[in-house]
DNA sequence: GCCAACGTTGGC
DNA sequence: GCCAACGTTGGC
């Protein structure tokens, strides 16, 4: 089982959004690095839900239900998509500044590389989090 | 609102 | 194949 993190802007898709659809395609990436991390993902990993921009927390935990298939939203034909389904909410959300004063989550691709909107988190990192956000899976 | 990081596009 | 110009993301 691996383990992951996905961003979405609340004004675009938001958490409660994803809670009231229960399920829904994570459609839209247009970024290789991306979306060479959805190829991964298999049925059953779970994902942190990350609010950019606005609120810069992890405000839930996502499972995979569907592995990569194509996106249709993408007319070049390049980019696929998987399906999740939420899971429940974190018991604290997860601060971006929380994850940073933290030195243990220092190589996580959310401090690293802020563009990047669908990245893995290591198994002992995942611990970390969840137990940041007093939240069992 | 600004700007750093970084991906993409297109001329050469 | 290089690189300048430009667009986008997302933190601050």
């Amino acid at each position: 089982m691996a383990f992951w993190l996905i961003k979405s802007e609340p004004s675009g898709y938001s958490w409660s959004q994803m809670v009231q659809d229960h399920q829904a395609p994570w459609d839209g990436v247009r970024n290789y690095q991306a979306a060479n991390n959805m190829k991964a993902m298999k049925c059953g990993d779970y994902a942190c839900f990350y609010h950019s921009n606005q609120g810069r927390e992890i405000v839930g935990i996502v499972i995979v239900v569907k592995e990569y298939y194509p996106d249709l939203s993408d007319s070049s034909g390049r980019f696929g998509m998987v399906d999740v389904q939420a899971v429940k909410p974190m018991g604290i959300p997860i601060s971006l500044k929380a994850i940073k004063a933290n030195p243990a989550l220092a190589d996580l691709p959310l401090v690293r590389q802020s563009r990047l909107s669908v990245m893995p988190i290591r198994a002992h990192e995942w611990r970390i989090l969840l137990q940041m956000g007093n939240t069992v899976v």
